[in-house]
DNA sequence: GTCTATAGATGGATAGAC
DNA sequence: GTCTATCCATCTATAGAC
């Protein structure tokens, strides 16, 4: 109570996560330092550990608060019952959601490897339940005869190959918008699984 | 000349090669250690700097390996002047090809960040080339009016996303075979770029 | 809650004997 | 060409002062 020495000694723990998402992303987890963290935040690295237990706990933290956003704002959307417009918006919202946080997106994608496999099981579950909204929707398509796909479960994972590997590439610089991008997406995936 | 013992030296190299790429893939680069590597071969340390200058000439020499081997089998593939059918050829040596060998995929896909600078260069500029096999392809078929897609680049890059996403999950033991995902992307990409 | 200091382990790479 | 032994840097995590 003393002290209001700048800013609220409880966003530290925040400043670090994003610190380490950033590193992460970038460099992988294992080749990032907790000095090379506490560095970037302005610390020492010891008091990295009055907010984490260890390394390992940074990481998933920040791929379970990834996943859950993720599932959380899928959950948000309302998504129309006709196949061929869920689709579409399940496209949009995959695009934007993904286009707006690319460094956790890359790391969820990159660093499952290096989670501890309790952990490992956790996050995979929370992917799972992500692609399965997809793969819903385009079980629903096919069953009502709109969609034309010999495979729901391969078609599922071909199109969020497709659609994540845009973060892999996507620079807001480059030549064309977000949105530009998000209409060939849509025309694409629509007119690959239709009759 | 004496010894003949076992097996001919000039062997170990590509041992150690094989031994790294297994890791590197199945762990990362920065996760790998030197002391690991060796252990797979069956060699102390210090024997490894007989064959490799440093871990990063080795993570160096397995990446433009592939990639050369990739440019090399694609330059030897005939190539039909229809772009449907070129595409189609496509799609299945693509396939193929790095279903055979998913270790390399991964590391290629993965360790991009960690090359030092001037060996990135190189890799991304071998990786292009690859690319752009596709891309005039695409090009093509729009320039005749059998695509109908409107962006070729945006369209390269949703496609190879979508065909190297394969390698990270299909399994020989799974459910399908190679070849009838191979029929499942085919029809995919096909429809996808049609007009 | 952050600091300094350090324990204890492990990393890449080298030297010299065989 | 491989071994043993080692240098030296760096790593994660902890201890204790403030």
């Amino acid at each position: 109570m003393a002290r209001t020495s700048g800013s609220r000694a409880s966003e530290t723990g925040p400043r670090i996560r994003a610190a380490a998402l950033r590193l992460f992303a970038r460099q992988g987890y294992a080749a990032v330092s907790m000095r090379q963290i506490a560095a970037e935040v302005g610390l020492q690295v010891g008091a990295l550990y009055n907010h984490t237990p260890d390394k390992q706990s940074l990481l998933c933290d920040l791929m379970e608060t990834h996943m859950t956003d993720l599932l959380a704002a899928c959950a948000a959307q309302d998504w129309p019952q006709d196949p061929a417009r869920a689709l579409e918006g399940f496209v949009r919202f995959h695009i934007r959601f993904h286009a707006a946080r690319p460094d956790a997106v890359f790391m969820a994608y990159m660093e499952l490897r290096n989670l501890a496999p309790e952990n490992f099981e956790r996050i995979e579950a929370l992917r799972n339940a992500y692609e399965n909204r997809l793969e819903v929707i385009l079980s629903q398509g096919v069953a009502c005869g709109q969609f034309g796909l010999s495979d729901v479960r391969i078609g599922t994972r071909a199109v969020i190959a497709m659609l994540t590997g845009l973060t892999t590439w996507f620079r807001p610089e480059g030549g064309k918008t977000l949105d530009e991008i998000e209409e060939v997406y849509v025309t694409l995936v629509a007119q690959a699984v239709r009759v």
